[in-house]
DNA sequence: ATTCGACTATTTATGTTTTTTAGTCGGTTG
DNA sequence: CAACCGACTAAAAAACATAAATAGTCGAAT
């Protein structure tokens, strides 16, 4: 069979893990509650994981898999520069606001705590490579001339931090994530240079 | 005369105060510190402010008009809606970072402390505030028509969030302010529709 | 009206104990 | 022998108590 037995188990106890992530948060959350949702010994996740850590990795890793490819698909559908942008950063605060671990991660974040630090410099490290390739090809494909490509570093990770301050915003003043407003910002934000 | 003797010995203890600020911070800051600077007995402080809160205040505002003098001073020399939004956040920032206290307060807002957070929405709502009285002119004089005046609140509400979220990035990163980096970044942000 | 020193009421820091929880280990089972 | 368990340990977190620092009050003095 393609997937081991290993892999079932391994799969059973991330399920049951992002559940109890998605109500606790990831310090409420005790390797013990895990266990017994897996009807479990907390001693055998051991054997699957090597530590809480690295169930909690899984578990993001899980969902931001699932986002990229989500994202692939609104992106890969545009077919110039500006488009593929607008639609990477919309479809990108989307679907993380659906999915609710790294909401947290992401929210955690903004009162910046130890733990989610990790996670967000991983998420913001590829969106930067991801914003980056966008341009480049751009670039390549000679539909860009305004920038140098040098920048283009500098550029993606300006464009994502500015992109966060305003998803920053929408957080903290419980002004929730209106995709309209997302929209016209994410307009606002990208040059019209691009066009 | 003019300036109260009242006045005179508030200013006195304010200049001290800040001096101090500026050092320690709020909170390692103590009362009788700031007293002893003066030369007084902490109680005489609380004959010309109510609380070390209030003493705090009192020193962000007068930060807080210097900087504004400084600010209205450049954006004021510009012509067009462009510039004077360029110039409004390069100058707002730069002066900001100038003074130690401010920058502290947005700091510590990053981090999201309790005492920091009703001075940076003070200062969100002061610059939402200004750039929509900008936006508003360059509405009335017709030389802005890509979008509905309605639109203004929202409109400078995302200007500085996007705007806040470079600055964040660039004290969390340790990358320091870089002014010319500062207004690349200003310059995208502004949507080319201004121009 | 200003100032002060002595006082109180809160916060904050410190140290101690208890409890919780991550992670280990030897042994059991299918 | 791979997958599992229960009992154990070590480390972290919570709870508690105590001491120290500090904000803020008050009556008296100038």
């Amino acid at each position: 069979m393609v997937v081991s037995k290993d892999d079932k188990v391994k799969n059973e106890i991330l399920i049951k893990a992002q559940g109890l992530f998605q109500i606790y948060g990831l310090k409420k959350t005790t390797m013990d509650e895990i266990a017994a949702a897996c009807g479990k010994a907390k001693s055998t996740l051991y054997h699957y994981f090597k530590s809480k850590d690295e169930v909690f990795d899984a578990v993001i890793n899980l969902e931001i898999t699932s986002l990229r490819k989500a994202v692939k698909v609104n992106v890969d559908q545009k077919t110039n520069l500006t488009d593929k942008i607008l639609a990477y950063f919309v479809t990108f605060h989307e679907e993380a606001f659906q999915r609710i671990n790294l909401y947290r991660v992401v929210k955690q974040e903004i009162k910046i705590e130890a733990i989610g630090q990790l996670h967000f410099n991983k998420l913001f490290e590829f969106e930067k490579e991801y914003i980056s390739r966008i341009l480049e090809d751009g670039f390549d494909s000679g539909e860009y001339t305004e920038f140098a490509k040098d920048d283009i570093g500098w550029l993606s990770k300006t464009l994502i931090a500015a992109f966060l301050g305003i998803v920053r915003y929408m957080v903290e003043s419980d002004e929730g994530i209106d995709t309209v407003k997302l929209k016209k910002a994410a307009n606002m934000i990208i040059p019209k240079i691009f066009t």
